[in-house]
DNA sequence: CCAATACATAAGCATGAACTTATGTGAATG
DNA sequence: CATTCACATAAGTTCATGCTTATGTATTGG
């Protein structure tokens, strides 16, 4: 049950705050360290739960290991969102059409 | 930061499977409960937290309390999902514009 | 009113989650 | 090829979370 990891993931603001910075552009641990208070420890942690729910994905380079946002996490949401689409208020009805659209 | 609340609600499965049964339609909390293995207390705390995340209202009905899927916090999410929808995979980039017709 | 019903709250306990310090691993650099 | 650098993993601690049993509160029917 991935949707169980994304919404734990997205539980603790440390890692939403990791996940909105990396949503700005890739980057290594290291750098996404910059100005988070957080040890280094920690951040890999953080790394390894958001990985774990497809929020995040990495690719080694060197000895850096460069971390960017994976489109499966979000896509998940989108999908469990759209279940629930009957009830989105008005202001957002008008995406139920092209939710309907969305195959799979 | 309501986000937190919302996410972490939505982290639990069984809390999942409460909001599921409300989307499909609004019932009080001794429903809820039938065919769901969950002591009364239980249930109660539940939809507490479902409350403060604002994913569900209630309404009293002499001693009955009705229970609902309350859009605000199906919204939330719409919102915070529309700020990543640069990383929202092909099939579902249809979306970008209806999302960026969102006002607020 | 008084008992029963529907639900909420309190308190306690067991597990999990987020941090810490310490150490391990894999890659480049000198 | 040994040291340094970037990161992961291990182990322990503290606090949060989800459950339990017990009790409180609001509403209604007899």
């Amino acid at each position: 049950m991935i949707e169980n990891a994304i919404f734990k993931a997205l539980g603790d603001p440390t890692r939403r705050a990791i996940f909105e910075k990396l949503a700005g552009g890739a980057m290594n641990a290291s750098a996404l360290r910059e100005g988070m208070a957080i040890s280094q420890p920690a951040m890999s942690q953080h790394l390894s739960v958001l990985r774990e729910a497809r929020l995040v994905r990495e690719e080694r380079q060197g000895r850096f290991v460069n971390y960017e946002v994976d489109p499966e996490g979000l896509a998940h949401i989108a999908r469990w969102l759209r279940k629930y689409r009957d009830y989105w208020p008005a202001r957002v009805a008008a995406l139920k059409d092209v939710l309907e659209d969305m195959d799979e």
